[in-house]
DNA sequence: AATCGGTTTGACCATATGGTCAAATATAGG
DNA sequence: CCTATATTTGACCATATGGTCAAACCGATT
């Protein structure tokens, strides 16, 4: 998986290497399919050792999700900063997006399927990671939006209604590539497909059918 | 569960009650966190009477794939039939996906995660589903975009990208529920909170969204 | 070399789980 | 009533899985 390699809490090796092992079995098999045999071999090391370092199932997962939300959440920040027109912040942002989920297509499913299967503990997990930025990004957004309505350069809408529909045009590719794929064969529609080319295709897209849905 | 009233090959009651039971199970669930007892507890009987009616977990597992699919590609067909403006069109496919998936809010998130975990048998499942589609649901949608591009309602846009961005706006609201609660209760947008009151205000926000985005 | 703390491992345990089977029970037809 | 067929059940099995433990190993300090 590889997502981690800034400092996060553990600098040594070991920890690390078996957290990467167990973000990629936990969001490959969720839950309930992960085993801690295959967490263990993916890492290289045997089952009791993985219990000497994360004393149970349970332990290693939360840790897993902490990390997966606060990445989740947290890496769209970094490209948005020092947009002064709207139009600028939201091509920054879906691109950031897309480009981003394109890589790790497997995590906003994870999170979503976990979160409305798993009970207290994985939601309030979900609430420290967010508390925990800052700015938030909803903020961030909510932010801009507002500005531009002020500017006069969109018209006015809901914050949370756009935000919605933004993400969910962003994510929707990744989310559902299996039926779009399997779409396409049947129908013909994608043709041979290359799925970078198509990625720029859909920035582009999304770009152009939201920005002309919200400017006034 | 209950979305199978309809005659849908057993029409006898046991073989249905086992199904209904499966399907809310698996979709909880999913494949690995399904237990054949719990499916057994939820129908009334027990487990070698299940292992009678459907011989293993896997055969179950495709039976309730099967239905689910076909299910979730095919309500929207019904809704959408005899709108002559793009703008009614729109209107009614919108209403129909949201009001449908808020009533079963984990389907999509069940099919999708399923299908980027599962193997050749799940993706036969969705090929053969899509084939028996008459007509598919996406040529109803490109038809309808086709003509609306002619006649000059709106501009020219790639129907896939199109449909994309409409599917993932419908989608998100339910899919992301959970995360979309607790930013609400953590910033406080969303106030005290009536969910059939905020499908409403969804529905008209992705039409005017969307249909401004691409109107002439 | 002896010792001590941290690390690694093979052997093992209790339980959960998908699945089976022969016996029992119901149901329908003669 | 009797029999054949379909349904139902308690008891059981093999395996997988999360987890434990005592013993072994290793590196540094004295």
């Amino acid at each position: 998986m590889m997502l981690f390699d800034d400092v996060t809490s553990e600098e040594g090796s070991k920890e690390k290497i078996i957290l990467e092992a167990a973000m990629d079995e936990f969001i490959a098999e969720g839950w309930a399919g992960a085993r801690m045999q295959s967490i263990a071999d993916r890492a290289g090391i045997n089952k009791p050792l993985l219990h000497y370092y994360f004393r149970s199932k349970e332990k290693l997962y939360n840790q897993t999700v902490y990390r997966v939300m606060a990445y989740f959440f947290g890496f769209v920040l970094g490209n948005v900063e020092g947009k002064d027109s709207f139009q600028e912040f939201l091509r920054a942002f879906i691109d950031s997006v897309i480009d981003e989920t394109a890589e790790n297509p497997r995590i906003p499913l994870f999170i979503m399927q976990e979160l409305s299967r798993g009970g207290e503990t994985i939601r309030g997990i979900l609430s420290q990671v967010l508390s925990e930025q800052n700015p938030p990004v909803t903020e961030v957004m909510r932010t801009n939006l507002i500005r531009a309505m002020e500017t006069g350069e969109i018209r006015p809408v809901n914050p949370i209604q756009f935000i919605m529909s933004l993400l969910g045009s962003c994510l929707y590719f990744v989310m559902a590539e299996p039926i779009i794929m399997e779409l396409g064969k049947q129908t013909g529609l994608l043709g041979n497909f290359d799925r970078s080319r198509f990625l720029e295709e859909r920035k582009e897209a999304v770009f152009t059918l939201l920005y002309n849905g919200v400017r006034s």
